[in-house]
DNA sequence: GTGAAAGCGCTAACAA
DNA sequence: TTGTTAGCGCTTTCAC
């Protein structure tokens, strides 16, 4: 931060006292209009900018809530930018056969919730403070951000408990996407169970499926909860309920190939791999057309979340789309209640999701 | 920010005066082995979190950059949270027919820069302060997040030249899509001018087209900067060059049906219409669609961004997209090299942009 | 290797 | 209405 004006500065040039430049700023009304006036023309002709420090440790609060978000998965396909990236206009421009790459990355899941974070926090007054885990030390870096805000929200499995604990003991947090541990911390998740059930329903009714899979790791409780929803469905319909989800370690999304390939040598290819997040089943999709299924015809795949990829891939993605910037928006007003009435207790809010329908279940478009 | 421990009830704690303590966080080196872990467990156990505030007051540096975003065009379509978003879990479940609008406000071009800067600053060790024009007073608000980081990074018209001037006399400020006008900022910009005479030399050469249109707004420097390279395009094949570009005030958005009736009207539809930006060209086939005009058959439409609503509306969007992701890393890039080496040149660096051929210039899918 | 002390720039009593 | 002043919590010389 390069040396700026400061109160004394403009104090001085306008032949005041620091409060009063400080008032002028602050408590408009409690300065007389024309020493007001004066006073900020002067601020102005300096360049005076507050500092953002030195009143949020004077005046105790920041102003500023503050986001803690996922790792991004992968990196750009794009070259690293720098003296690489400053390639001049001249060199010649690709017209590229289409390809989706760019968008089955981002947005995500947590991106449309961030979205709604931003949202609500400039609509409230807020600035947002954003970090990710893109260093080696998370506790570090969420300690770093922790102490920037006035709340903090955060995502699940980002965080261990305990840290995330001794946090709250400090500042107000909201956990998303997944349910009380009989925590100290407010929670907002949506509708997993119901959301599941409603799906798998169709599946089983409109489609008359019979046989199904479950894909997907279900360590997160957002996910252990589809796993339910989609059993509870299957259990009232009487048929045959997957006692486990098929999961591979080191994750779905890489072990897709192998998923499949085990459906196919068992003769075991059901009639719908109900997958627990589209991310999941994308690349499960990606599988089953490495290895000549046809979906929805030999085998109908559906997924969980909404995110845009779903809608750009064909055949589309049919799945259960969370209300994501509903969430962002609830998390922001969760912590500023907290903050404006402290002693509030815990919040745990729950939100409704839709079904959304469309081509990889078997449902024709329009 | 609820009271917390500080440095002095850690110091206490252990036995120390505050200077070990933060020379235990800061500079470990400097602290006998022994010392120093037993203050970090001292700090654990007490819940420490250093304020940022202090430190970036003591330290000169807070640390982190500032994104300053446009405002988003529209809220949300679900009904606004708080008591009516607790909807408990047990309503019904709404199963939707599929649609796009979810993605046509998300992700847009600054969202996918964002995502750029959010990436590069994490990597770099920086936290990241965005800011939207959410309240009335924007300068106040940008003055706020001024106050807050080391280095800030505009879009532009989004803030008057002089207030931005102002801020960067202080800290680096860089400017994008927006070319120098001989300022104090850095600028990160693409290639408009070949990307869309490369993109209009499609319509000529591969299609065929002879009578062209240009619609939008080009009042930016971007905007204007297409228009150019749509102009030499045509005037290098030797075809009638449109002296201005088709725009109403109040936004071409809301006028495209005016626009479309207007080119109906004097029997006057050509072969393309060629637009400044994605979210014109959507609007403009809304439009289109509207007025029982084909896309491809009757006009082809082209747009230039490469939004993901482009992707997944039908027919596809062909268009130019910029490399955001790489511009916001650009962005990060410069802001810190400033910091790290004060007394550095202004920067302006221009990125390629790629040209990718969907379905509305009247090129087949696959 | 550790401690004492002087700020960093601002807010908010309290005085005048 | 305006000025004086005591911190806010941390970093960083400079002594010890």
């Amino acid at each position: 931060m390069a040396k700026g004006p400061t109160v004394y500065d403009v104090a001085k040039r306008a032949g005041v006292s620091i409060a009063t430049v400080s008032f002028a700023f602050r408590r408009p009304e409690k300065v007389k209009a024309s020493t007001r006036e004066m006073v900020l023309s002067v601020a102005r002709e300096l360049g005076y900018v507050p500092s953002a420090s030195a009143r949020g440790l004077a005046h105790g609060r920041t102003g500023a809530l503050g986001l803690f978000a996922f790792e991004y998965l992968l990196e750009s396909t794009y070259p690293p930018v720098g003296a690489a990236g400053a390639r001049t206009p001249s060199e010649s421009i690709p017209i590229d056969a289409d390809s989706d790459e760019d968008f089955r990355l981002f947005p995500l899941y947590v991106d449309e919730v961030q979205r709604g974070v931003e949202l609500e926090c400039w609509r409230r007054g807020y600035a947002l403070m954003v970090g990710g885990r893109g260093h080696a030390n998370i506790e570090a870096v969420l300690a770093d951000i922790a102490g920037r805000v006035d709340g903090l929200a955060v995502f699940p499995h980002t965080i261990p408990d305990d840290v995330l604990q001794r946090i709250a003991w400090r500042i107000p947090v909201v956990e998303m996407s997944e349910t009380s541990r009989d925590d100290e911390l407010n929670h907002v998740t949506v509708d997993n169970v119901g959301g599941m059930r409603v799906l798998t329903d169709h599946l089983i009714k409109v489609h008359g499926m019979r046989t199904f899979a479950f894909v997907g790791d279900t360590a997160g409780s957002d996910q252990l909860a589809r796993f339910q929803g989609f059993k509870v469905a299957l259990g009232a319909a009487g048929l045959p309920v997957p006692s486990a989800a098929i999961a591979h370690p080191g994750g779905v999304i890489r072990q897709a190939a192998v998923i499949v390939r085990d459906a196919q040598a068992q003769g075991a290819m059901p009639d719908a791999m109900v997958c627990a997040t589209d991310q999941e089943a994308l690349a499960l999709m990606d599988a089953l057309a490495g290895a000549g299924i046809d979906v929805p015809r030999d085998v109908a795949v559906t997924g969980f979340d909404g995110i845009a990829a779903g809608r750009i891939v064909r055949p589309a993605l049919t799945t259960v789309r969370q209300p994501m910037e509903q969430m962002g928006r609830a998390v922001v007003d969760i912590l500023i209640d907290q903050l404006d009435r402290p002693g509030q207790p815990l919040t745990s809010r729950q939100l409704p999701v839709r079904v959304v329908l469309r081509e990889t279940c078997g449902c024709r478009p329009k």
